[in-house]
RNA sequence: UCCUCAGUAGCUCAGUUGGUUAGAGCAUCUGACUGUUAAUCAGAGGGUCUCCCGUUCAAGUCGGGACUGAGGAGCCA
């Protein structure tokens, strides 16, 4: 019976008139005892129910509040007054549940700030900001199995909990069933993992790339989209403890076919949400607009949200070396002014107010930098033939930083143990990795993305945990 | 983890040099009105000034500490 109810966006979208319909949904304001704004959560519009004076008992009436859920039955008809096409004209009106306006937090007029429904997780899906974001989220989500699905990627589902601690990517969650009381010791008074659920020493992952590639080096070409934990105690407007990441693997791809794919699959992604969510993102550029009048001309952002997506979509990325990005920075007018906090010379890895001037000011796009210096880089990644740099890309976003970090991978099993030698990585554990390199072994190159940050830069958010349902920071682990 | 800033009504904020009973807008409640668009109008209620310790005749206000949050940095996606 409740699937028979007709979604808000539907009815607004309506070409026809006079039809009776069904609609359910909560209650967004309630004005004059007649006309309910009523929204399901399927668009950011509301739909108008129109109660007239007389329906409707004053029991009902009262409990007609800002967050209680109705039914309603009537006509869908057009509105004889301005700012809507279409409105219902009731012919019933059941409260499917109460909502206590004396407790209910959100209130339509009441202007609460984003730290504040960061504490609501639960009920700021109902505002028309978050009701946006999630909405762009899901649908970047849906359209980054779509690209790859289109291309013949596998969606490979790397393991969450894993014993591999060689990654390098940063603190770990432990992953334990082990008494905290009374934890066994060995002899010399470590911990003894034999002891633990899986025999040996646990963590969440902190990327499904080395799994990726065992994938990618049968299948081609493979995927991963899921959670990645990082136990870091960072508190920045760009780092969870959870996030989510997206991480292609692709055999017989170099580096440049690698820059290729993340720069075609960015520019997809963002033209599938503007193709779908055209309301969502205008009100989000709207929102952007009234929060940047507080700020001084200066610091506003140069185009629109719309605007910039539109140019993300229609112009390449920069590609530079990372060789070519220290000249920029030594040759610009913030260096020779000394307002970099961090000195500048080939083989520092660069810092965020590097990044930031080279994708804010100097070029005004997304910038993909390549060839680092190996010393500041993972050990898989493919030494170059100047036997200093290696093979790696990071892709850097105006206002968000680095948003894709990627590298061919070293596919020589001699130049990839040793360079494991030299980081004291121990090889032993990672046989498993290193077969594929012993057998048949291929070029092959892969990225990750962190898909908070992707959404960050569709929607114009500026803090990360603001666009994931449930953050997870230092601190905080509410829900 | 480091630096800076903040914490006053349900929300957003003001609160002077330390000085009597702590202020506004919105929300809430009561009433009026009824084609409204964040409806409007009138009235009412609403406070452990984050917590602890200290200075002082006197602390929302000054000092120390804790907690929480924000922004920046580092780590990184």
């Amino acid at each position: 019976m409740f699937n028979k109810r007709t979604k808000i966006k539907a009815l607004l979208a309506s070409e026809q008139t006079g039809i009776d319909v069904t609609v359910m949904g909560w209650v967004r304001s309630f004005r004059n005892s007649q006309f309910i704004a009523l929204n399901d959560g399927s668009t950011n519009n509301n739909i108008q129910v129109v109660a007239e004076l007389g329906l409707l008992d004053e029991a009902t009436l009262k409990r007609i509040n800002p967050g209680a859920s109705l039914k309603v039955t009537g006509q869908l008809i057009e509105s004889p007054a301005k700012g809507q096409k279409v409105e219902i004209k009731a012919t019933s009106v059941e409260i499917l549940g109460d909502c206590d306006p004396e407790k209910y937090p959100l209130q339509l007029k009441n202007r609460p700030t984003l730290e504040f429904l960061r504490e609501k997780a639960h009920l700021r899906f109902r505002t028309s900001t978050f009701g946006a974001i999630f909405r762009v989220r899901h649908s970047l989500a849906f359209a980054v199995h779509k690209f790859f699905n289109d291309k013949g990627f596998l969606y490979l589902h790397t393991p969450i909990i894993t014993s591999s601690d060689a990654e390098g990517a940063g603190e770990m969650f432990r992953v334990t069933t082990l008494p905290f009381d009374k934890t066994p010791r060995k002899e010399d008074g470590t911990v003894d993992f034999a002891e633990d659920f899986f025999g040996k020493s646990t963590n969440l992952t902190v990327s499904g790339q080395l799994e990726g590639e065992l994938g990618a080096t049968a299948f081609s070409d493979i995927y991963t989209f899921g959670p990645t934990f990082r136990a870091e105690n960072s508190n920045t407007t760009r780092h969870l403890a959870e996030f989510w990441m997206i991480e292609p693997e692709m055999a017989f791809y170099d580096i440049q076919d690698n820059m290729d794919l993340a720069e075609e699959f960015i520019r997809y992604i963002i033209k599938y949400a503007m193709d779908n969510n055209r309301e969502d993102l205008e009100f989000l550029a709207q929102r952007l607009v009234e929060e940047e009048k507080a700020l001084p001309a200066d610091k506003r952002s140069e185009l629109g949200l719309i605007e910039k997506l539109e140019f993300v979509v229609n112009n390449g990325f920069e590609r530079i070396t990372y060789t070519e990005a220290i000249d920029i920075l030594l040759q610009s007018p913030a260096y020779k002014k000394k307002k970099f906090q961090y000195p500048v010379s080939w083989g520092i890895d660069l810092q965020s107010e590097h990044e930031r001037y080279l994708v804010e000011k100097h070029f005004k796009k997304p910038v993909i930098v390549t060839g680092y210096p190996k010393a500041i880089k993972a050990f898989y990644m493919r030494q170059n033939d100047d036997g200093k740099t290696v093979a790696a890309m990071d892709i850097l976003a105006p206002g968000i930083g680095e948003i894709v970090g990627g590298s061919q991978r070293e596919e020589r099993l001699e130049k990839l143990e040793q360079r494991m030698a030299e980081m004291n990585i121990p090889t032993h554990e990672m046989d498993w990795y290193l077969d594929t390199r012993r057998f048949g072994t291929v070029p092959h190159a892969g990225f990750g993305l962190g898909f908070e940050r992707m959404v960050l830069f569709v929607t114009g958010m500026t803090n990360i945990r603001d666009v994931i349902a449930f953050a997870r920071t230092p601190k905080n682990c509410e829900f």
